[in-house]
DNA sequence: GACCCTCCCCTTAGGGGAGGGTC
DNA sequence: GACCCTCCCCTTAGGGGAGGGTC
């Protein structure tokens, strides 16, 4: 399109266009976009009825996404190769960022998901017996003495490798504790460290939790009181034939990262159990 | 959780968390996490084992897309419920992004495939007579006398209203003729500027375009030769029995938003018309 | 030699003035 | 009186040094 030769004052473009005066002269100053006419005498800005088509393309290659930068480099000698080239870099771009945010809001939902199934267990809730489906982990060991300095060091550092590997983590944590320990009362001498994963992926140190017959106990309060639910737990498993035939899976499913009070905290504690006479 | 009371240098938080150090000097000045201890001999700074995990649920919102001045709020002091309410309405906030996202990608995709659909149609290609699928505009008049400079203040108006009420509009604009003034051969005084719409929607000037029969042909090079187009168009529908009941429809294809060289400007011309013998 | 400190300048895309001239 | 100009400081979340002391 061609126009006549009239020009708009800075004041005219930015109501046409919708954008503010400062916008402007900021694009002036990048060279993103300069007046056609500068008044010597005074240095008032003016544009071409034509430069509002060009501003068009600038307002609008930025709503798609692209940067200043991108959109001064592009508009230096552009052509429907080059647009329709940017246009389908920027479609990736979006769809990668429409992904991350998809995954994202799972793993929000779920850490939603476990607070709210929780919210109102007491801390004389009872054992529950019922079947697990499956369940991956990224586990780290717990170096010794297996105090919680080092378990929070282990955790940390499965945060850490999953940072790396891009893994498709929830936002919650756990411990494994070997049965032997429990049974000796060494209750928060975890072997290892983990974080839940939201599916399979091939990376060390995932691990799967086979689907099957558990006993679980929600602990509430401070961490180090835990073993008075185990107490309760084995107790329990004993009195109704169950017999414990893995280690302690413990979840986390209110801890730090959602309170500061520690009477808050829960604590899922969860044994894989075969049922007496059952196979 | 508690820990033993033996603390971590600057270093060692850095690596066990995977940030850097400029990170955690960052975080000390502006208050949001600071160090258990600083030695006042020589001002390092040494972090607690406990801090560990503050600084998880600090890296955790970040994560989750709170701002860090939100995330010092949240946590001087938070609890289950704080926490829950504040990942609800991140969830909020993730949804409306994703949706952003989506419209976005969708007008990007379209505009991708009207550039695709035409590529290729050189100067000599022919009319098509095809039915066309209803859509919608939203539209503004052109003032007078209804030169360039005029569609053009009344395409930004377009947008601009458009960007007031959140309209779902493509990146695609256009004209609309009046049949009267092209018989005349003022081809290019246009009444009315528009948008594209993805879909109907209630608003001032949106108007829909029926399903109907149409003669179209694409108009390729500079706007103020559209003349000939029109020619062999009007010539065309004369020599094959077309009456045009509509005025002239006039989508830009490529323009300024897409290439600087009006010889790749692609404009297609659409009539609305009737068959001869036909209903 | 590796580690830590405190400045200080730099990045994006402008917003919000202050102080002063202009239509 | 409304419009325009040029500074100048401010925002997010740090990154990348320089220059100098410390384990």
């Amino acid at each position: 399109m061609q126009h006549s030769d009239d020009l708009f004052s800075i004041g005219e473009v930015a109501k046409y266009q919708n954008i503010s005066k400062q916008t402007l002269i900021f694009y002036d100053k990048i060279g993103l976009f300069r007046p056609a006419w500068v008044d010597p005498d005074n240095g008032y800005r003016y544009y071409s009825a034509k430069q509002l088509d060009e501003l068009d393309a600038i307002l609008i290659m930025k709503t798609i996404g692209f940067s200043l930068a991108e959109i001064r480099e592009h508009m230096r000698h552009y052509n429907i190769d080059s647009s329709l080239d940017a246009l389908h870099r920027q479609l990736a771009v979006i769809d990668r960022r429409i992904g991350e945010l998809r995954q994202l809001r799972s793993r929000v939902q779920h850490r939603c998901a476990q607070m709210e199934q929780v919210r109102g267990v007491s801390a004389d809730a009872g054992v529950t017996v019922a079947d697990q489906p499956a369940q991956y982990i990224l586990c780290r060991p717990v170096d010794p003495p297996h105090t919680l300095r080092e378990i929070s060091i282990a955790t940390k550092q499965c945060f850490a490798d999953s940072f790396a590997g891009q893994l498709p983590l929830y936002f919650q944590c756990g411990v494994v504790v070997p049965l032997a320990r429990i049974r000796a009362g060494q209750y928060t001498q975890a072997s290892h460290a983990f974080l839940l994963l939201e599916s399979d992926c091939p990376a060390q140190g995932v691990r799967l939790l086979p689907a099957g017959r558990c006993a679980s106990l929600c602990h509430v309060g401070d961490y180090l009181s835990i073993g008075r639910s185990y107490q309760k737990l084995l107790a329990y498993c004993g009195s109704h034939g169950l017999e414990i035939v893995s280690d302690s899976f413990e979840f986390c499913i209110n801890d730090y990262l959602t309170t500061r009070d520690e009477n808050e905290y829960i604590t899922r504690i969860v044994f894989y159990v075969k049922e007496a006479g059952g196979r």
